[in-house]
DNA sequence: CTCGAATTTGGAAGTTACTATCAAAATATA
DNA sequence: TATATTTTGATAGTAACTTCCAAATTCGAG
């Protein structure tokens, strides 16, 4: 951690990476004490000592604030430095198990935690997650999929395969966040890849 | 169509549909002529010739007009009505071939069409919709499927199943959508739940 | 170090979705 | 017809977002 990127960024750059956490940090802790309606614009720009037009500057939209984060560039990277010879979903799970034992460890657990369970319990978060997760991830495993496979973009098995990924994906979040993270994520993922790769054995229990 | 059971509710209730439609009418009338953004609430309950307040009394929120359906309880019924030894997921699938058949066509066809078209180009509708969805189908799945199948509603695979049923729904309709209603809609389903019962065997082509 | 260009910030004013309240109107019931 | 219940409309208010302009800050060149 000692010399990251970030240090080597022009003075006005790192101002704003500064701003940008500030805003994020403040809002997230007056979420959590007061909660999200409850809380205004006005007080979390107050909190992060800027205006609210600032706020705005940073943040489109109120919901943002939760909802945004910066994994996809990461994961597409990764993604990209795996052997092109390999099979691509299994390319696929075995990146997100790499990004989950890297990017969601310590002080991020909890904060992706706290995030997630904000989310689930205020409508208008959990719709705007969804989409944000909509434009970003989806759009570029599509791209990254069907790249890997010699497909088109406009493939219809692609396509399935993503949106049904992503919806787990989304499952998996919510799964985990009810139980507290008390549950491995990794293995959530690994359970739900193995589903979606060999078929749903639903099959009745004995009740 | 001739006696449907409206005609035998009260007048109360007969004018509360009424209501219900011509706002909903005009709704989206006003949206595909002059856009989501650029159309008022007030504006809609002009043409209606409602009151905004009224406006709000029958839709929580400017989106639901475009996004509610009465759809789920249907299916919900057509499902209860099967055979109690079939399988599940195979009844889920077949219910869903008989649903499309019988509810889908005629005008109900187009305005399907023109609903999906106009969520999936405003943001936040695309949004909202998926929320009604998650909130709606997908628990109404998650009951159905968990009790057919003898488990507990909190089972991993079992919201396994449904997360990427949800998933891959959005997809298809997207997909429809995008394709102006082209392709056959049951066709579409089929070939999603083939995938999603025996797995997805995504392989490379030649590109 | 200093000056001028570019960018970031703050402030003010406006739009619109949505809420709360309460009196008036329409409908049901007796 | 009279009374109770429900639905409606009008009014006033909140807060998220937008737009626009002037002030402050940072950057690059001489």
């Amino acid at each position: 951690m000692s010399t990251s990127s970030l240090d080597r960024l022009p003075l006005r750059e790192r101002k704003k990476l500064k701003t940008r956490r500030a805003i994020q940090e403040h809002a997230l802790r007056l979420f959590a004490a007061h909660g999200y309606d409850a809380t205004t614009v006005e007080q979390i720009a107050e909190a992060a000592e800027i205006s609210p037009s600032t706020f705005f500057r940073y943040f489109p939209t109120k919901e943002d604030v939760v909802v945004t984060d910066e994994y996809d560039p990461l994961m597409e990277a990764m993604y990209r430095e795996r052997a092109a010879d390999e099979d691509p979903v299994e390319g696929l799970r075995e990146m997100f198990q790499t990004a989950l034992g890297e990017m969601i460890v310590g002080p991020d657990r909890d904060r992706l935690l706290a995030r997630v369970k904000l989310i689930q319990s205020v409508p208008a978060l959990r719709a705007r997650a969804w989409d944000i997760q909509q434009q970003g991830s989806h759009g570029i495993l599509i791209e990254l999929l069907s790249e890997r496979l010699g497909r088109d973009r406009n493939d219809f098995q692609v396509q399935l395969f993503v949106g049904a990924l992503i919806g787990m994906i989304s499952t998996i979040s919510y799964y985990w966040a009810d139980g507290d993270g008390a549950e491995d994520l990794g293995e959530l993922f690994r359970r739900g890849f193995d589903l979606l790769q060999a078929g749903f054995p639903l099959a009745a229990q004995e009740g």
